[in-house]
DNA sequence: CTATAATGTTAGAATAGTCTAACAAAAATT
DNA sequence: AATTTTTGTTAGACTATTCTAACATTATAG
């Protein structure tokens, strides 16, 4: 498989669990790629049985192609991760560099880091790492938007991997893992006055706390 | 400059420090690549000011082409140090792996990789790593095969990368930095009985005395 | 110093992945 | 329901990299 048809199969599979329906259109966007373009390619995965193609019709990835991407987002995150805990980088820092070394041709490379990050289930963003079949567990984490005053809850994991999210979590003192109490919630705007850990009081915007993915303490 | 470009980069620089002049011949044979396309991709390079090309003449590399060879040629060693010390591979796994990753773009990483080894000089397989201006310290090593019987030298780099050496190489517990006194040169064949680290006897043939590099020791 | 062999070049075609322009179907709007 | 907008498709062209076939030049060997 080449690096682009490899690209074509995640972008589909990161969409199909975004959205109930994809369209070529969807993808054409998520790629950056005009839409004759992916609808040519979608023909050709379509071929090989990686996408179910039927004209005008919404795509789908068949059983191979679900696996196929599952795998690739695999060695993505595994990458993702072992760029933080290995080499320093930060979160802002490891999309870009996974996306390149995704695609190596080489089982061992990923089976060992893999094995020296001690088979990881989650990357740094908190999503969850395929395990060897391209299986992705899911995650049903609440959005911190939709707590109430009064809840606690634990940050599990970010709803986006924008660079300037990022960044603003980082600066805002939040870190994977921390208690989020709600303090406050802005009836006008839903800006959200929370408590973390116990300690520092942050005010934080609606389209932050929608990025924000929780699990509710009891 | 395209992956592609790269690697005709890398192997004209590989061939010119072997051979006085290189053709385009050397280079197809090399790359594994049809003259024809050879012809046409140099041409290519020439118009870049990579490489100088004149019709029926030897090749040469630019400065500018030498310095871009240099620094793939640095990310490919630094890489394979990398895999070796710490992710556990041995020596005669890592070219493969290291042949994709040098292509990705990101200093940062690259930068990373090379502060976390300590800067270091050389590859696993005692191969100078260019400096940051894509400089190759040049190496005067001696052939093992040169040297005389009673001489101790120490072991200090290949001159094959292939697998099936590197593998005889462990096999006959050899590393680099060991030392290895000449004991017996057979006038017929060449074949050496060394002794290693004053420890173990080996028997050597021609042409793994020719691939041994080494430093005479005074 | 010619004839042959080796090497190098040109021309033209193939594939993968991309594009624009034009047309077609489906969805949304009035 | 008719019209417009959005989305999807087809056709054909372009670039990068590769190839084969044919021809040209240089080197080698009598």
């Amino acid at each position: 498989m080449t690096l682009t048809e490899e690209n074509y199969l995640k972008a589909l599979f990161h969409l199909s669990l975004e959205n109930e329906e994809v369209s070529v259109l969807d993808l054409s966007k998520s790629l950056n790629i005009k839409m004759p373009t992916v609808n040519s390619m979608v023909k050709k995965l379509s071929s090989k049985e990686l996408i179910s193609y039927e004209k005008y019709k919404p795509l789908t990835l068949t059983q191979g192609g679900k696996r196929a991407a599952g795998l690739i987002i695999r060695k993505h995150r595994l990458v993702e991760m072992f760029l933080v805990e290995h080499l320093g980088f930060g979160w802002d820092e490891v999309h870009e560099i996974a996306e390149q070394i995704e695609h190596i041709k080489s089982q061992r490379f990923f089976d060992r880091i893999d094995q020296l990050l001690d088979f990881p289930k989650v990357d740094p963003h908190g999503s969850p790492i395929p395990d060897i079949n391209g299986e992705v567990a899911i995650q049903n984490y609440k959005k911190l938007e939709e707590c109430l005053e009064g809840q606690q809850a634990t940050f599990m994991s970010v709803g986006s991997s924008q660079d300037s999210f990022l960044k603003l979590i980082d600066k805002l003192n939040l870190k994977l893992g921390d208690k989020i109490k709600v303090l406050e919630i802005q009836d006008f705007d839903k800006t959200m006055r929370v408590l973390v850990n116990n300690n520092s009081e942050q005010t934080l915007s609606q389209l932050v706390a929608t990025n924000i993915l929780v699990k509710l303490n009891v």
